[in-house]
Parts: C-alpha cells; structure tokens; sequence
DNA sequence: ATGGTTGCTTAGCAA
C-alpha cells in the first residue's frame, strides 16, 4: 500500500506532470494540495484513463486539496466541520481500503505575528480538536499534506537563516507537535534520522540551485498503521525540468 | 529590510 503527499502547487499548471507521475508511480493513494482551482477544473484523465478514483475539495484561486486512490474512497469528509466561518478548502478525509486518509493543507502563515499566523496556530489547534473528535489513534490512519513547518533542525538545510521564520519558529513546531501528541509517527523518521531530505525548496533565490530546502511535507501514521511501515521515500528529482511544483512527493509503504 | 520566482488573475496577493 504506496501512500503519497504532493503540493502540486496549481492542479492546472501541473497537469501534465501530475498524469506522467501517476502513470510512472502508480500509487494506491495520492493526496494532493494546492490545487488552485475549484472541483470542476480537476483533470478527468485521472479517473477517465489512469483509473482513479478521486475526490477534491477545490477553492478558486487558493488553496484546494484532493484525494486520489486505485480503489473506492468512502466516508469522505470536506473541511473540519467545526463551525468556524473558514472559506478555505485545506482538510479532505477519506477511507481507502480500511486506512481513514486524511489529507490537509496547513497555512502557511506569512510572516511572523501576522494575522496569518495566528490563523495557522489556531488551524493547528482546531486540527487537533477535530482528531479527538473524529478519528481514533487506535486504528490505522495517515495524515498527509503540506504542514508548513519542520519538525526540527534536522530538516532545514539553513537553520540559521530560517529560525525565526514561521516554517521553523518554536509556537510552529509546538503547534505540529500538538498534533503529533494525538498519536502519530512520522513515517520518514522511522526509516531515517539524517538532516538533508527535504520537500520544499523556494522558488526564489535559486533555492533548488543551492539546496536549500526544508522538509515540510509529511506522512504521518498512526500506531497500528506504522507497525506495518516497510519503506518511505521522497522523490526530489521531481523538482527538476520544466516547470516544476516547488515541492515534491513525498511517500510511505505498509505492508 | 529587501530581494528573488511562480501562479492566478490581470495589479496585486499568496507562497
């Protein structure tokens, strides 16, 4: 069971690379975000010729997530359902052959002490709330997607130029850590504890160029679910050619 | 402090 995360960064711009990709990579469950486009604007190619099952949650312009998968996807949930007025499509959930998929698009959270950065902590802290609510540790779940923050130094190419940015700074990391309290592992971790994988690399600067990435894009499992982990996997030459997403997928396989 | 690039939407925002 290959289950992937990619931030396709515009479903549209990257439709050719994202059918080339499922075709090449075949993956039993792809879970996609920032599609940038609302439900209509998905290619149908991926149901219609590669034979996936798909659902999204789209939002013009902004934001959007989806999930993809080679077998039916049931239950499917759009949003936290939380009663918060939140006009942006970051949370879809699904269950794939008995694994609950959630996939998600945390806020990035502009710069520090931003408004934004306060939506991003409190997205992190309903997020939370919304697992206690609606999933259970005890049974096997992902939860995938661009979390726009990194665990620790390990997963930052620069820690010293990107401390006190909102992708490294401690509330950021605290408020990923709430969610990893719930009873999730970072399946990356479990296969390797080495700095320099990473994810994300800015398009500006020549970040690609000069590696200077982060890794911020996870797959987390719950218990029972990592116990059956056999491999992860970031594909980081998908980043190079022609126009690339700014991020790349990133993978776990179960047994 | 600013810059640099990409995508969506068409001058400015978000990342």
């Amino acid at each position: 069971m290959k289950i992937v995360t990619w931030n396709i960064n515009s479903v549209r711009a990257r439709q050719e690379r994202l059918l080339n990709w499922l075709d090449r990579n075949t993956p039993d469950v792809l879970c996609l975000q920032e599609l940038k486009a609302p439900d209509e604007d998905f290619p149908p190619a991926a149901e219609e010729e590669l034979d996936y099952y798909v659902e999204t949650f789209g939002q013009k312009t902004y934001n959007g997530v989806a999930i993809l998968a080679r077998s039916p996807i049931t239950d499917v949930v759009r949003g936290m359902g939380d009663g918060v007025d939140d006009p942006q499509s970051r949370l879809i959930a699904g269950t794939v052959g008995g694994i609950r998929v959630v996939c998600v698009y945390v806020p990035n959270g502009g710069e520090p002490d931003s408004d934004k950065w306060a939506y991003k902590l409190a997205w992190y802290a309903r997020l939370r709330a919304w697992l206690e609510r609606s999933c259970d540790p005890t049974q096997p779940l992902v939860l995938c997607g661009d979390f726009n923050v990194t665990p620790d130094d390990r997963d930052v190419a620069r820690p010293e130029e990107w401390k006190d940015t909102v992708l490294c700074r401690s509330e950021a990391r605290a408020a990923l850590q709430g969610v990893v309290d719930w009873g999730l592992v970072d399946t990356f971790r479990l296969r390797n504890d080495q700095p320099g994988v990473y994810s994300w690399w800015d398009y500006r600067m020549l970040g690609f160029a000069k590696d200077n990435g982060l890794r911020i894009d996870m797959v987390y499992a719950t218990r029972p679910l990592a116990e059956r982990l056999t491999d992860v996997f970031v594909d980081r030459d998908e980043r190079k050619g022609q126009r690339p997403s700014d991020h790349v997928p990133v993978g776990a396989i179960f047994s």
